[in-house]
DNA sequence: CGTTCTATTGAGCAGAGTCAACACATGTGG
DNA sequence: CCACATGTGTTGACTCTGCTCAATAGAACG
């Protein structure tokens, strides 16, 4: 897979980077107009990715920090039995290697999910600054001390919740990360395959295609394809707390 | 739960913090002996917690941040059910609350499983040192990504693996654990109630203790209370990988 | 317009959860 | 120091969720 990618340059940055979570956090109001500057001088801004393509491999060496521009990208492990474990998709404004510090061996993967672009930070530059801008660290920390909340959630998830009310928790997590970013909260377009909810979420692929079916007879949700629609968020959301509600039993499943 | 603990100042720093994670990075080379004074002297030292005292509650504001000194802690995060997922184990010379940063609402609670110690950093003084001294911020940033890349194997875990998986996977890692602090990786105590591993490993208490039963009709290891001997490491091992070696059927743990 | 990739649907089975009884350990107060 | 209560762990029987295997149906891509 080769990484020819076209290095473009043509918005403004403010226009680019306007939904970047870096620069929601730090630039706000804590770096001056000319640190901003700066610190956008160092990033490359806008790099093109088209679907399927590896931003990272597994073993590659860490040499800068990723944000998401447009598009989508997945993140995986690997076990040594060859299994994957996808353990984040990752949207416009995401930062996406926070485990970056520990830069001799990442053993993750990272793949474009459709057309996308995203800046990119040099670590080492991005270090040498950090040095002069503490507020540039504890942009960072924050960031990953989210990641790593999120992680734990992620954990309940799959070792709690029943197969449905991961799904609900999923649909209803991709619906706030839309609305977070502006977009509708009801109608979005999944930009990953059945069979990557599936290993996201611990599931066999059929089973997260038969609890889709399952919301849609429910009128709870309308799914054509990727594209999702949410009529009853609150079902949804009632789905992944009430435990007598995991009642769509197997039959029930089966059956219809 | 009163918080009435002694504050002692018995041992030099050299010998209190010797396995402390936090020193082993960033005091080692990076900061000056003075710096380290400084740093040692804004950490209170060596407070005492027992078992099943609260060292956080949910909801609980941040304040310091906590590394273990003696014994062990479990860290766990709440649903709105009431449901509760522990989300990690913590013993000597590790840093309770990486995710510290969203200050305001935190919402996991830390409990003793045994008598224990702990030395405290106040969140403020260290985020003042860490504006000073970017080392500090660099080792934090490391401790959170092995954090987000431990958090991750867990959700592979919890996601990917069967049930003697997680247990033979979790036995390692205690074991790995041990070994890295100077103890023995074959013998040792497990601090936690089986409960505790359950709930952690996403299982129900019974699947663990069949488990562990059928690990000791296989000679793997022995189990005494709490009391744990790897008597097979590299059974234990292969156990963790090879997916035909899954094969205590049901019948099997059932029939003895 | 076929080939390949992806998603749906069905049938059967097994891994692990639930429920229940019991065993053992620990602790408490008389 | 014993009797009892409580907390923790083990074992068995049964059930169910969700996985596997298999067939089919749509989409997408060249």
């Amino acid at each position: 897979m080769q990484h020819s990618n076209k290095i473009t340059r043509l918005k403004a940055l403010d226009s680019i980077c306007n939904r970047c979570k870096v620069r929601n956090l730090c630039s706000a109001n804590i770096l001056s107009t000319s640190e901003r500057k700066k610190f956008s001088d160092i990033t490359i801004h806008d790099e093109r990715w088209d679907r399927g393509q590896h931003l990272l491999f597994p073993g590659d060496r860490l040499r800068f920090i990723y944000i998401v521009h447009s598009g989508s990208f997945k993140a995986y492990i690997t076990t040594v039995n060859g299994d994957t474990q996808i353990t984040g998709f990752y949207f416009q404004g995401d930062v996406i290697d926070l485990n970056f510090s520990n830069h001799e061996k990442q053993n993750y993967g990272v793949v474009a999910l459709e057309t996308a672009s995203v800046c990119k930070i040099p670590l080492v530059e991005f270090q040498e600054m950090a040095k002069q801008y503490p507020a540039i660290s504890n942009t960072f920390i924050k960031l990953m001390s989210r990641e790593i909340i999120l992680k734990q959630k992620m954990i309940l998830a799959t070792g709690k919740m029943k197969a449905e009310q991961r799904v609900a928790n999923f649909l209803v997590h991709m619906s706030t990360e839309n609305q977070s970013r502006g977009y509708s909260p009801v109608i979005f377009k999944l930009s990953m395959l059945r069979s990557d909810i599936a290993n996201y979420l611990g599931l066999a692929i059929e089973t997260v295609s038969r609890i889709f079916k399952a919301f849609q007879n429910k009128d709870i949700i309308s799914v054509e394809q990727h594209q999702i629609s949410i009529n009853d968020f609150e079902a949804l959301k009632s789905f992944i707390q009430d435990d007598t509600k995991t009642a769509i039993k197997a039959t029930t499943i089966a059956q219809k």
